[in-house]
This record gives structure tokens, sequence and C-alpha cells, in this order.
RNA sequence: GUGGGUAUAGUUCAGUCGGUUAGAACGCCAGAUUGUGGAUCUGGAGGUCGUCGGUUCAAGUCCGACUAUCCACCCCA
């Protein structure tokens, strides 16, 4: 956890109001929902086999009520939970939405994962057609492209229907455990031996994940999820790619990606970038049309992204991405003794009426200790108001940039400071 | 949950073998210029040496625990 103080808050606003020009752009609405949810709620969504449940990656604590809560550890659970309750779902047959807020982890924090972080997602519901998918994901493109990245490559694959995924997860295990056996057998038995059977037990896709080497030889004699897909789905994922590439979406098929939250199906995708650390992956999504029937609404497709503020942030400021400076003051309005403070507030009160940006120190400063903040604020012009300036109603005009100062009654004051 | 690193001024960091009053740079404040910024020079303020405990005549320095933070595993954004 973390405090941000202005100049990283600076990054949040910016990204944060990229991300809502474009949602407003696409017809997507915000949607609000409780940082707080029964625990029940994400033990049925995050899936029995994703380590955010499995190894107590919640914050959760039981209220005066005896409730069991649980602060979101992600979006969408919250947001199909809302949905349902509300009976938007019902009323009109598909449902955009967006949201952005913190989410909780409980996880030991490295480069790249904060305990507490920012997310800005998106969920597109009751749209079986791959042009959902596809509209999604060039979304996240054009969201990278508005912030600043250039060289952005989508990475995709395709999951399958859950019958599919069935079939393969169990052609799977019997494979890792085949593998790992040999191993055994050949005397390379190792660690990551054990990861693997621990893996085929809860959910043998993950072990695509890997980050162990000296295993990755033994991935490609392990079957791939592609081999497996129904006709149906596969058409599904050739429309989505077909759209990308209409779209002009940079993409690449990555048959070894996999996704930790379980209830994917069909399409799944993520953007990764340098800078990161270990913790790489900025953005990431797919397709979950069984979720929303399991959580008790009305069957429902639907897709979904999410995407990690601080990474982005990061890869940011990796990739040497400037945000826009943010613009000065145009005025820097300074009182010389607590006698002239008053006129002073005016005038700067006068000009911020106006539209004005105005640099005021609710104190009375020095000459030089006010042109010194002046300068630093930035401003193009000190108004500068003393005892000398007001027993004769006027007051000084100085532009910092070129040093010419000037004495000017009050009312021409006024109007240059309306003025701008 | 596992393994490792770090913690000293607002910030980035020095600090020798354990030894007197803990330093530098930048930043901040002030003076040089009795009411005028930026550049320069001079001065000043600012420290619970992360916390607690231990060893010792003596601890910023050694030991332990805790906390925070960083890095990696794991996992994910």
């Amino acid at each position: 956890m973390e405090d941000i103080l202005p100049a990283l808050a600076r990054h949040y606003q910016f990204v944060e109001g990229q991300a809502r020009e474009l949602f407003d752009r696409y017809g997507y609405g915000e949607i609000r929902t409780p940082v707080l949810e029964p625990t029940e709620l994400f033990a049925r969504t995050v899936g029995d086999s994703s380590d955010i449940v499995v190894s107590k990656q919640m914050y959760t604590f039981t209220d005066p009520g005896e409730r069991s809560n649980t602060m979101r550890p992600e979006g969408t659970a919250g947001v199909v939970r809302a949905l349902i309750e509300s009976g938007l779902l019902k009323e009109t047959s598909q449902q955009k939405l967006f949201y952005v807020g913190p989410m909780f982890r409980y996880e030991k924090p490295q480069k790249g994962r904060q305990r507490q972080f920012t997310q800005i997602g998106m969920e597109l519901f009751g749209v079986a057609h791959a042009a959902a998918d596809a509209e999604v994901i060039t979304m996240c493109y054009h969201l990278l492209r508005r912030v600043g990245f250039n060289d952005i490559v989508v990475k995709l694959n395709n999951l399958g229907d859950p019958g599919d995924r069935k079939g393969f997860n169990d052609r799977l295990r019997e494979a890792i455990l085949e593998v790992v056996a040999s191993a055994r057998e050949s005397g390379k038995y190792a660690e990551w031996c054990e990861q693997w059977q621990d893996l085929a037990a809860i959910n043998p896709m993950r072990v695509f994940d890997t980050k162990v080497e000296e295993c990755r030889p033994y991935l490609s004699s392990l079957p791939r999820v592609v081999d497996y897909v129904g006709e149906e789905a596969r058409n599904h994922f050739d429309v989505v790619t077909a759209l990308l590439a209409q779209a002009g979406v940079p993409f690449e098929v990555d048959r070894e990606l996999v996704r930790g939250l379980d209830y994917y199906t069909r399409t799944v995708f993520e953007i990764v970038q340098t800078g990161l650390g270990a913790q790489n992956a900025i953005l990431g999504g797919g397709r979950y049309d069984n979720l929303v029937e399991e959580l008790g609404g009305p069957p429902t497709p639907a897709v979904g992204m999410a995407i990690g503020v601080e990474r982005l942030i990061m890869a940011m400021q990796a990739q040497g991405i400037k945000l826009p400076p943010s613009p000065p003051p145009a005025f820097y309005v300074l009182a010389l003794d607590d006698e002239s403070l008053p006129t002073a507030y005016r005038l700067a009160e006068l000009a911020r009426s106006s539209g004005q940006r105005v640099a005021f120190d609710c104190q009375p400063k020095s000459a030089k200790a006010g042109l010194r903040s002046a300068n630093r604020s930035k401003a193009q012009i000190a108004v500068i108001v003393g005892a000398d300036e007001l027993s004769r109603g006027v007051a000084q005009w100085k532009n910092l940039e070129s040093g010419e100062q000037i004495e000017l009654l009050m009312a021409e004051i006024e109007r240059n400071l309306k003025e701008g």
C-alpha cells in the first residue's frame, strides 16, 4: 500500500481521463460497486483453483454482524452481482460497462504487485457474437495507444468451451504426470516436478505459465488447448482475429497463454510490457459466458478485461512516456503585508471568477520571497500589492519572463486580470 | 506461504576496526540587494540513525525479534 502524492496522482488522472474519454466514445457507462462484498461471492467467481482463493490472498474479516466480508480482489464479480440484483440484465439485452477503483490482494508485495492496486476494467454483457470480443480487445489497444505506447501487441488464445476444456484438462493432466514420471526415471526429478504435480491436480493448464527455465523443454511434449477446441469455438475465434485485423489491431496468437481466473471461456488475451520486473502483464481479460448464470443470473454471454493502473504507469515511465505538462497559473498574486492582503485576496478571486488559474499564497511575503515563489510557480505575471500601492490605489504588474514591471491603476489591473 | 536484500536530514546517499558534537549533494529558509524572482556567493534550519530488546565501559555500526520496503519464487493487474 502506498500513498499517491500529487506528482504521481497526475499519472492516475491522465490514465483514467484517457480511459473515460475512450469508454464514452464506445458507449460504455460507469458502474461503481462496493469495495466490500460477501466472501462467498469471490469464492464462487474467482474459482476454486485460483490462488486468490486457495491460498487466501484476500482481505477477509468477520463484521460485527457475524458476516464474512472480503475486500474485492478483482472487479468482475461485484459488477455481475450488481447487474443480477438490479435486474438490469433483464431490462435490456446488453450492457456495456466500465469501472475504476482499488482492488486488494493479500500477497507478498514486489515490483508491479501491491496489496492495494487500481484497476480500470470493462465488461460487455449479453453479446455472444465474436464482435464483442473484438471490441473489448480493440479498446484495450486504443487505450494503450492513447496513453503513449507505440509498439503494442495483443497476445490472445482460445480456451474453447467448458466441454472442450474438460477433455483437454483430463488429457493434459495425464500428460503432465507422464512427463514427471519420465523425468523421475531419467534421474532429472527436480523441484518443478513437484509444482507440476500440484498443478495437475488443481489446474493443469497453468503449467504453461511456468517461469522455470529447465522445465520449458518438456512443455513441447504436452498437448495444446487449440487441438481440443470444438468447431463452434474455433470459428468464433477466427472471427475475432478477422475483426481485429479489420480494425488494424496488432495481435499474436499465443497457444501457451492461459489465465489465472477460472471463469474464462473461448477468447483470452493479455498485453505485456517491459520495465515491470517479473510482473509484466499490464492488462488481461477474456470471454466468460457462464459466470453470470453461475451467480444466479439469466444465461448471459460476456467479455471483460482489466488494466492494472500502477503497472501501466510503471511501464509508461520505463518507456519514457511523458505526461502533457500541467498548465502553470496565469497570475501570481502577492501581498507584501497584512494591510494589503485583503486587496490582493480580492484580486485573486476576481481573476479566478473569470476562469483564470491564479496562485495566491494566503499569507503576506517579502517581495523577495514572494517573487521567488512566483518564479517557481511558473506564472507569467506577478501582481504585487503593498502598503505603498494600497495608499495610491495602484498595483505592480510584473512580467516574470521579461522582468518588465509597470505600475497600473487598480481598475486597469482588474481589467487585465479578468481578461487573462 | 517460501527465499534473499535494504531501512541514516524533505530527497538521493556517505559514515572506516564499535570510540568524543552523525556528514555531503540537491531541496528548503535567510542574507549579500532597508520592497523585487531566475545566476552567483555566504550563512542557517532540519535527525527518535525504522521500532523494541540484547551484547558492551561505549552501538548508526554487532546480535535477535518485529515493522516497512524492495527483489525473486508462487500468482496476478
